[in-house]
DNA sequence: TAAATAATTCAGTATATTCTGAAATACTAT
DNA sequence: ATAGTATTTCAGAATATACTGAATTATTTA
């Protein structure tokens, strides 16, 4: 009786190691990270992800056999995404754990941002007061997907990739806060280095859309046609 | 510049996967599960999960490594608990993703109760339906430290190790609904079978405290003289 | 039908993890 | 001091995981 309890109990944590053993790997983090901003193919995030196709192939059917994405086959490409809206929050709770509890995680960025001269970082707070007085306009840098999936109230689209040809199309009277994915996302950092390079008066936000979404702020979305 | 970005998210991802590695341990997550449940001496924690010392000692270095547990040595014995609230959180986020997505849980689960004729247990509504007829007991078969750190409102404390001395103390009468840490916990199955073999009519909650307070309930907590 | 391409599978090597029993440590109580 | 106890550390064997390049599969296009 008592060892059938001891079996149950196993195979009840051995489940639960499921999850766990999925998100023990840094790539597939990562692959789960660039899923939770929209749909990829594997060949999109072996790329983003630095990683050989072969290994990206494997560390997504390990996601796969933890049902936390799931596959679609259109022609010769994979389509991979999130299984659903929980795990995209699940992965957040991880990297908030993470941020609460180790002390590297400040340290690493903190190192990072020195290094590239990141300046102070905007907050959310002090982004909605720029807005306020209306001298400030918001650039998403993102992938234009990603803009159209959601994006903050009244922010301009203007992909990194782009960016450099299209910058007649921003104020140089007026101060410039670029954001991305997130604080650990390099693309908003990468084009306020870029606009100052030129010239602009340019500053980064700190949080993505989904922190910002996740805290209760706003956020657009593009109609669907 | 490329390459510093990536190592940069490198080991951003590292320090998750951190978070990731100590958690895809079966083990593991049964120590965590009882930490959750309070403070506990690796004695303690070895004999609950049924591992050997050096082994168990060895898993809570890892989690320590994780900084999801804190130790403290009092004397003879080290008293291991969870680091902070947002860790026990946690493990319930990952139990309750892989409840919603790994279908072997369930079915785990349901074999497991088949097998023990496990009855229908009584669900959050059915009991608040029942307490407001007043006809039921409830009946709190842990610890009596856990039932001291949180327990439902108007439960009976009689941990399942008392039970079989205390019968004297339940009515005969009305029906019995005993809990305990939730539906992995086998307190309460235990304490329904004892007690419907002396002819008691006698229910098992699904829900453990936390899930009950996780959901909005109230709980109760015994002031500290 | 053949060539090209995305994705997967396979095989092999290097590395990490888990568990065990023995030894070492750190305390307490006699 | 000595014996006893809880805990940790250590060393080693068994197993699991991660990555690589080559081979295979599935599909599209010429």
């Amino acid at each position: 009786m008592a060892s059938q309890n001891r079996r149950f109990k196993t195979a009840i944590y051995e489940q639960f190691a499921r999850i766990g053993k999925a998100i023990s790997n840094p790539s597939r983090l990562e692959l789960l990270d660039l899923l939770g901003q929209g749909p990829r193919t594997v060949e999109a995030l072996a790329k983003e992800a630095g990683l050989g196709p072969a290994n990206t192939s494997q560390h997504l059917k390990a996601l796969r056999g933890a049902r936390l994405v799931e596959a679609e086959k259109n022609g010769l490409y994979v389509t991979y995404r999130l299984a659903d809206e929980q795990v995209g929050r699940f992965f957040r709770s991880i990297q908030m754990l993470a941020e609460a509890r180790l002390a590297e995680v400040g340290e690493i960025t903190r190192r990072f941002l020195e290094a590239r001269q990141g300046l102070q970082p905007v907050g959310r707070e002090q982004l909605l007061a720029k807005v306020r007085d209306g001298a400030v306009t918001v650039l998403d840098v993102r992938p234009s997907e990603e803009f159209r999936t959601g994006h903050l109230p009244g922010a301009l689209s203007v992909p990194l990739k782009e960016l450099e040809h299209r910058l007649s199309e921003l104020p140089r009277d007026r101060e410039i806060v670029a954001y991305c994915r997130g604080p650990y996302c390099v693309l908003a950092l990468e084009a306020v280095e870029l606009l100052r390079a030129q010239g602009f008066n340019a500053f980064r936000l700190e949080d993505g859309v989904q922190d910002w979404q996740a805290r209760g702020y706003p956020v657009m979305v593009e109609e669907r046609p």
